[in-house]
DNA sequence: GTCTATAGTTTGATAGAC
DNA sequence: GTCTATCAAACTATAGAC
């Protein structure tokens, strides 16, 4: 693996437990055993780094998305999947999606790096939205509203039980919020 | 007001919105028009200035809901009241709760200010899961199901709501997502 | 690509005068 | 209670040798 992948995995994996505020260049040096100007020469500055975070956070999410959809056809299984997809990356509790633990940090991140995040968002919402629309014709799904506020009440709820299982340091936190929506999927 | 409670407005104000990182004694010197290390005579350090805020904040917190059980015997008034505390604080997609926000900072935070932080969610958990016994009881939320599993669930989509109405910069995407859950409050 | 060295700033925090 | 002065440490970042 190169410097460069090696240094973008220790700055995620580190962003995404302490947020872009809470980690330094110091904290990727002494891990991954160079100097911390070393690390100047693969990302001039710390927002070229969070833009570069968040753009192979996004394509990593967006081909996730992708094979969830070759999986299978049956909407309920989608959304299970992607609800697992969160809670994996929950990691036990100590980390948080990297958007999410980004979307608290806003006032530090440059321009670009905020477009990155809001795009984000917005992917997750038309791919959310598309599903429901599916779950509205093959059924799989009981009891289904709007696809669209079906969407964003999806987005919350695994969003918000992945932060509220860090902040009691209980995944089981995360299980117990994601449950009730579990339950209306075949 | 006396000098410690306006260091205390100010602290919540910057903490709510850019985390416990992403603020210093310095912005808040600046802020209430002291030099920073006066704020040391308040608060001798940043630890004890963050306990004081979540104590604060909780303190706050249990006096609304309190307020909230007064004001309606009805479970649906009290919910749609709960969700509607979470939409004032978002403060227009500026300000996250204070409990949120200092999630992300878990790694930061002392012993003492984790335990208070663990205190908030699992207070926030023994309330709404009494609600939503009382709702199985007056009717008045359709389609009720484990009175624990509706608590954890709509504490999850306020929390996410809040999170993404801020990484999307949209206050409406707050009402987006607990659209869903309030159509089914009478 | 990585190093040493260093600049310039900011951080949280303390000592002591008033 | 607030100030000035100061501290040691950490921060992002740059210059230049290898």
């Amino acid at each position: 693996m190169d410097r460069k992948t090696e240094l973008l995995n220790c700055a995620e994996n580190v962003a995404r437990r302490r947020g872009y505020d809470g980690f330094s260049y110091a904290d990727l040096a002494s891990e991954v055993g160079i100097r911390k100007a070393s690390i100047h020469y693969h990302f001039p500055s710390k927002a070229d780094l969070a833009v570069a975070l968040i753009e192979r956070y996004a394509d990593t999410f967006s081909d996730a998305l992708a094979v969830i959809d070759e999986t299978s056809d049956i909407a309920s299984d989608r959304l299970a999947a992607y609800v697992q997809g969160y809670r994996r990356a929950l990691s036990g509790g100590a980390k948080l999606c990297l958007c999410v633990a980004f979307s608290i940090s806003r006032d530090s991140l440059s321009e670009e790096a905020l477009a990155e995040l809001e795009a984000f968002h917005s992917n997750s919402i038309i791919w959310l939205t598309k599903t429901f629309e599916l779950a509205n014709k093959d059924g799989s799904v009981t009891n289904t509203g709007d696809p669209l506020e079906e969407a964003t009440t999806l987005l919350a709820i695994v969003v918000g039980a992945q932060l509220v299982a860090r902040a009691a340091n209980k995944v089981g936190d995360f299980d117990q919020a994601t449950k009730l929506f579990l339950s209306r999927l075949a």
